[in-house]
DNA sequence: CCTCCACGTTGCGATATCCGCAGCTTCGGG
DNA sequence: CCCGAAGCTGCGGATATCGCAACGTGGAGG
């Protein structure tokens, strides 16, 4: 499904991040319409079309498109912290072997809600939301370090969330 | 606008979690209409009230209240390294004194998408969403470090996104 | 050069959704 | 007991969504 046939021809050619991450190429106007997403999740598509200089229909097929593709997806973000009880952690994870197949275990793992793989003294991060500090602890001393590959962790257990903002498309 | 004026009666009578946090405490139904957004930011109110046993005119004043409260947003997400030509990276903080005022002066940097308040070997994590090395560099070295109490920092450059899920209530 | 095909776009009607309003009930304080 | 605040419900008009058919454009092939 990500490998497709678009190696064949001339394709060294066109821009590589196509072929480097899996997504196919926005153009500039499906930027604009997600800029105005990232601003109001639920904006009619009349007011986005008149935004960005489309009809509404067409806003509906590519918006419909971009979610279809994975690209983006329009939901609902809170806080955990602030909603309630949780206990919230980022784990730095050291790998031997081969990375993607932990990232890809640590990510069938529904407690893990944000799985990266980084360069620097951590080979993962990854996002840990939980029901208590028992479950915390389960979860990254059981779970995570019984992981094949997995070297060693370091943890950051959340105190307060600052700021969340998704509108790197707007400034 | 967040020092309103709480604390006065028997404000130390009631559930610690709302003085500790900002958030007024959330009921069930609450919870519900939240999970249901995190599942589709865009679903009908009446869709969703039929889901947790309401009329569709109070799912749509809880889901206003909850907005205006800053308690959730609905927004589109997306992951900025598949979006386009851009470098992110994951930041953990030194600070010596005030980490608050640190937290606060680097919420303000608009390259900076998240920052969360740690305990562990970084006081704070900062996910910041640049536009190439050069701004990477840029934001990290001259801006981030330039804060008054910020001792160190490292850097954790992101390679791949993984995994990236809101849906904490519904498992 | 022409034709055909694929894709994205447009306009329009039928249906569903959103939104403001008024009334009702419950709960707590005076 | 009365009163005010807060929450829920039902309703009707304005709006938005959705499916469909038609149009325009660009690329591939004849």
């Amino acid at each position: 499904m990500h490998s497709e046939a678009v190696a064949s021809r001339s394709a060294d050619q066109k821009d590589s991040r196509e072929s480097r991450n899996g997504g196919p190429q926005l153009d500039a106007v499906s930027l604009a319409i997600i800029e105005q997403l990232q601003e109001d999740g639920r904006r009619p598509y009349a007011a986005i079309g008149k935004a960005v200089g489309l009809s509404e229909a067409a806003v509906r097929q590519r918006v419909q498109k971009l979610l279809d593709q994975g690209v983006m997806q329009i939901v609902a973000v809170t806080d955990p912290l602030t909603v309630g009880f949780r206990r919230q952690a980022m784990v730095g994870v050291n790998v031997e072997g081969d990375v993607e197949s932990v990232a890809e275990a640590l990510s069938a793992m529904s407690e893990c809600e944000y799985v990266v793989m980084t360069a620097g003294s951590f080979d993962l991060m990854v996002e840990v939301v939980c029901e208590d500090d028992d479950h915390l602890l389960e979860v990254i001393n059981r779970r995570i370090r019984a992981v094949p590959g997995v070297r060693s962790t370091e943890s950051f257990v959340y105190l307060k969330l600052k700021k969340q903002t998704y509108m790197w498309g707007t400034r």
